[in-house]
This record gives C-alpha cells, structure tokens and sequence, in this order.
DNA sequence: TAATAAATAAAAACGATTGTTAATTAGATA
DNA sequence: TATCTAATTAACAATCGTTTTTATTTATTA
C-alpha cells in the first residue's frame, strides 16, 4: 500500500470520496504487518469509529482489492486475510497459534517449475508458505 | 491415501464402518489428481449413487482429513480442496481457469528460512504455490 | 438373527461474505 | 459559502460453503 496521501489522491482522481471511515481503514492497515482478517479490521476501525458497519470494511477492502493495494489471501483458514504489504514475499505461519510473519528473501533463482510442467504452465511468480511451531508456542505450559 | 483395501481395514479396526457411500467416495478419491472440492465429490459420487446427501461426502472427508488419508487446503477460492496423495508436493494453479496440477520436485535444499526468523519458528515444512497461465488458456480466443 | 454403536439423510443453523436499499455526505461547482 | 449530485454509508436481507442436529437406518459382531 501507498502512502495514504497518495491513496488519497488516486482515489480522488477516479472519482472516489475520501470518507471518515476510510481514512480510519487506511490508518489501521498502514504499515501492518499483522495479517489482518476483515474482522480484525473492523474491530480496531470501531474503536476509534464506534459506528461504522462491517459492510463498509468490505467494500473498502475490495476497492483496496482492486486497486492492488492489498494482498488478499487465505491460509489455513477460513477467512480471508490482508497484506498491505504487495511486494513480493513469503509467509510462516505458526501451526498452532495461527501468527503469520514475513518472509522477505528472493528464492526466484532457486525455485523454477520441473521441465515437463514448463510446457504447460508460464508462471508469473510463486509464494512458499512455511509451517512451523513459533517461540512462544513451543514454550512448555507454565 | 493407501488403498481402498487397507484404508477399510484400518477403519474397521478402529470400529468405524465401510458403507457403500464411504466406498464410493473412496473410489472417488483413489488416484484423484484433480484436487476436488466437496461439491465435486459429491457430483461424481452422486452419479452412481443418487440418494447420497452433502452431510455424507463432508463428514467423510473430514474423517479421511483426521486419519490423515486425505490432505485439505484452499487456493484463490473460498471452497476447500481435497488432495489424496499425502506426500510432500507443491502445485501450480491456472490464474484463469483454476486449474491445479501437482510438482513433484523436492526444493528442500534450496529453500530454507532466513536465520532471523528461525530464531521464532521451528518449520516442519513448507508449500509453494505456482501462479500462471496454463496452456489452455494461453491460446487465443478462436 | 438380534443388539448396538456408528453412519445416514434431511433440515436447520452457522459464520463469512455479498447484494440491496434508502439515507447521508464528500467534494465539485455555482 | 451554499448547492448539488454521484458516491458512500449503515442496516438489513440474502447467499454461499460448511457444520450441527435429529430421527432413522445400517454395518458389524456376539
């Protein structure tokens, strides 16, 4: 995701208001590298925007969607997830708490598709997501 | 997922029983390298045994999911996908069509985490995700 | 073959997401 | 600055995939 100025403006230059309740959204994703579900969005919009729907966080995730300015994916899951975050990467994800971390380093050179499925498939790019038991998970129970 | 033969007698043992939808959604799944969704379990079976309900097919899977028979997963799509063959593999997915197909090729030795992060995560494993455009749909629209 | 625990079909419930609608509002323009 | 209008909102209903519930049927084995 951009900065929100020039969100901002590029939404505007389509034509798109800049709401309250936007602005809100923007702010809770800007720079989150938390994953957060539209339900987690919602909840952190509502705690500073009490009355805004769930409708709203939607529509504007979608927009957001479409604008490529957030990453929409699922992972072990049933909701769906967003990463403001539009660069290239990859995740971990911690089998038992479900935290999500970034994994920024460039394995393109490393990993190509086997010959015989080249002939099949271009591939514009790849995403390795890694399972695993974080820190505080793989601490025995107190 | 083991043979039809086995995996029968492994649930016997544990006292659950073979009924005829079980086996068919079995036969279904044997050798299945399309990566179904429930839905498309349910259709195929449904050919050859009409009066099958939808609890049936996703309370089975879901028992094949727990005796570790069948693994589950999800893909630029909000339905579950089910993939008998439970070794180590990644897949490439048609962006266009959905279209999954398996890549066998192990990256093991290329692909590890950055030593920060493995500081936090144990990984026991990891998935990549191929994006791009099968043949099929590469062609031009005739 | 009868007993019984497990599996079934059907229906209702469920949670995440999307569509609809009428009311509100951002932001351009007069 | 006030007015206007299309875009956005909140509230609600609807939908989709999946799960739960319940009453009935069935595979297994004693």
């Amino acid at each position: 995701m951009e900065t929100i100025e020039k969100l901002t403006k590029k939404l505007r230059s389509q034509g798109m208001k800049i709401t309250p309740q936007r602005l809100m959204i923007f702010r809770v994703l800007e720079n989150n590298t938390s994953h957060p579900s539209a339900e987690n969005v919602y909840k952190r919009v509502k705690r500073i925007y009490p009355s805004v729907s769930f409708t709203t966080i939607y529509k504007t995730l979608e927009t957001l969607r479409e604008l490529g300015e957030v990453r929409e994916f699922v992972i072990d899951d049933d909701r769906k997830h967003y990463d403001p975050n539009t660069n290239l990467h990859h995740h971990v994800i911690c089998s038992s708490c479900k935290k999500i971390l970034d994994v920024f380093e460039d394995f393109s050179s490393h990993v190509t598709l086997p010959e015989p499925v080249k002939k099949d498939y271009t591939v514009s790019g790849f995403q390795i997501f890694f399972h695993g038991i974080c820190r505080d998970c793989k601490l025995p129970v107190a």
